[in-house]
DNA sequence: GCCAAGCTATGAAACGTTTAACAAATGCCG
DNA sequence: CGGCATTTGTTAAACGTTTCATAGCTTGGC
């Protein structure tokens, strides 16, 4: 199916149509000052001929490719996909593409990427990495979202701690005296960890001591639902109050629950966290915590993009707001 | 923060290094055969000066930039997101990376992600694209999941008449007497559209008339609320089995429903469209039509990057599987 | 042992830009 | 009105590859 194009137009057409110079051409396609009466020729002949500029030819000069690698683990996680999608609709609004690729979680695929984004020659990366031990190449400009590499290495992320702690404030000025705080682990303590410490440390300030339990990723419902049962006695669960460090778990939990006939708000109110919502309705699948993510992802885009004063080891935390979603009693 | 890197190493250096011709490092890094110790001597010099291609300088001269753009409308569905997961997989194991562009279903920004395409010179495009109108550069290599450009443009697609038809079955082999059809519009009647089609068939083959409902597209709940209103008297709905053409569309219609205490699978059955699988558990929302994803995704990758007697306007269409999610009774 | 034929490595041109150095034209001032 | 400074357009080199024509070797046949 890939076949040659007819041959594009190069500067060099334009500028015999034009009956300039190819320097001339390059200025006006560049933006920089040209008599009237030549940009004017120009313009025409460009527009006549459908010339549009060679990024390849282009970067080779300038070392300049307008293009970002976004490495992630996955696209199948709504968290992840959303933030491509704001990255992807950040870059494009700069002028920059976005050049996807995808971990799987695995390190080798990470550092693959690594390597592989230096040889695409892409102007930066916006990393969204778990696996421990990557080391990046200096030389690139790097900026990670959610993931302190340490170093010079800037970070981007939401304040996870105070997100754990509206949770917590929330649940219990709705009247919740035993909550419960699930989340799911990850080789590397990140960002997200810091969900539950806030969590915590907010019930602890009123005198509660909460449940807490961190789900394997990747394991089966087993294990959860077990503890679950356990929970439950008589037909009533343990907690009043439950905090998920994803929607996606809130709503595995929730649904486990109906099992039992426990449902939200009124047996348990649950709090999420990401606060995506429903793409066609707008709306959220639970109460959540929800992340700036347009925000993040221009914060991550202009680190990157920009030089200035934030250049080395800057980090970035955004704040973050509750919103309810029908599984709490406000 | 972008910075020029430190100088990159290049042929030429290690051509000197090894004491070769730029010619022989060049047949080296492209696997044409040359002399065995001359092969020796420059893969030796470019691991120890730690050589990598400049894909800009390559693409410039070869016109292949080993790039596809992928153009759809969002990451925040779930089919989309996962589609690009896949797309993105499989561009990445024949060497070609994946630049991603995103529409919002904004036919202005589709027809500029089209341009930008040409600009940017990747050697294809596979896109997922509604709006009217495109007509996509005829000189651009193209591959349409989902939609029927007309033309010689192929299209992959998995069966969706058939996914409708399976669905029908399934429901009344397990008993339903008055089937649903809910299916979200679109400004296209595109392949989605079959799966109502093929609903509707099969119910008839059956000597049963289904409901039929579309609803618009990003609109509020409030209509469609009020047609489920409509349809429950005393506590009860008026069907007994409901196809919605994607899992979302099902998630919702058996949350609201569950505010009247109706639920799936004692008091309705419910089967949704697409199969997506929870992140972390793999497990479905609902019962479901499975697309095949990494097969559509392969299959699209396939078309585009290979030539031979596909090339002009082969259509794809893979079949599609049930699966049951526990919101049927099977 | 010589010459033709066949390999194989080399050298140079080309891809479409950008950019620094250069030349031509303009305007200013003495 | 001439020369100098200034502006503005042109020219050519360079970016890092690929590729085609060329030249140097080797090999084998006679």
């Amino acid at each position: 199916m890939i076949k040659k194009g007819a041959a594009a137009p190069t500067m060099k057409d334009v500028a015999r149509e034009a009956n300039v110079s190819l320097g001339t051409v390059s200025k006006v396609i560049n933006g920089i000052p040209v008599g009237e009466a030549y940009r004017a020729r120009v313009e025409a002949a460009a527009k006549k001929l459908g010339y549009t500029v060679n990024h390849y030819a282009r970067g080779l000069k300038t070392n300049r490719t307008y293009s970002v690698a976004l490495v992630l683990p996955s696209l199948r996680h709504p968290f992840f996909a959303a933030l491509a999608d704001e990255v992807t609709a950040s870059l494009s609004r700069r002028g920059y593409r976005c050049i996807l690729m995808i971990t799987n979680f695995d390190a080798e695929a990470e550092r693959k990427s690594f390597v592989m984004v230096r040889q695409n020659k892409v102007d930066g990366v916006i990393a969204l990495t778990y696996s421990p031990n990557i080391e990046p190449d200096e030389s690139l400009p790097i900026v990670t979202i959610d993931r302190h590499f340490g170093a010079g290495i800037p970070c981007v992320s939401s304040d996870n701690y105070l997100g754990g702690q509206m949770a917590a404030d929330r649940l219990m000025s709705l009247g919740c005296k035993k909550p419960l705080c699930l989340q799911i682990g990850a080789e590397i303590p990140g960002e997200p960890h810091k969900r539950s410490a806030g969590f915590e440390s907010a019930c602890r300030a009123r005198g509660i001591t909460p449940t807490s339990v961190v789900l394997q990723e990747k394991q089966t419902e087993t294990p959860f639902h077990h503890f679950l049962d356990e929970h439950i006695h008589n037909g009533k669960l343990d907690f009043d109050g439950i905090f998920c460090s994803s929607d996606g778990l809130a709503v595995r939990t929730l649904n486990y629950l109906k099992r039992y006939h426990i449902r939200a708000p009124e047996d348990v109110q649950c709090i999420g966290y990401d606060g995506i919502a429903d793409f066609h309705t707008g709306e959220y699948l639970c109460s959540t915590i929800v992340q700036p993510l347009a925000q993040m992802a221009d914060a991550a885009v202009n680190l990157l993009l920009d030089e200035g004063e934030l250049s080395s080891g800057a980090n970035i935390c955004l704040t973050v707001r509750y919103q309810s979603g029908g599984t709490t009693k406000d």
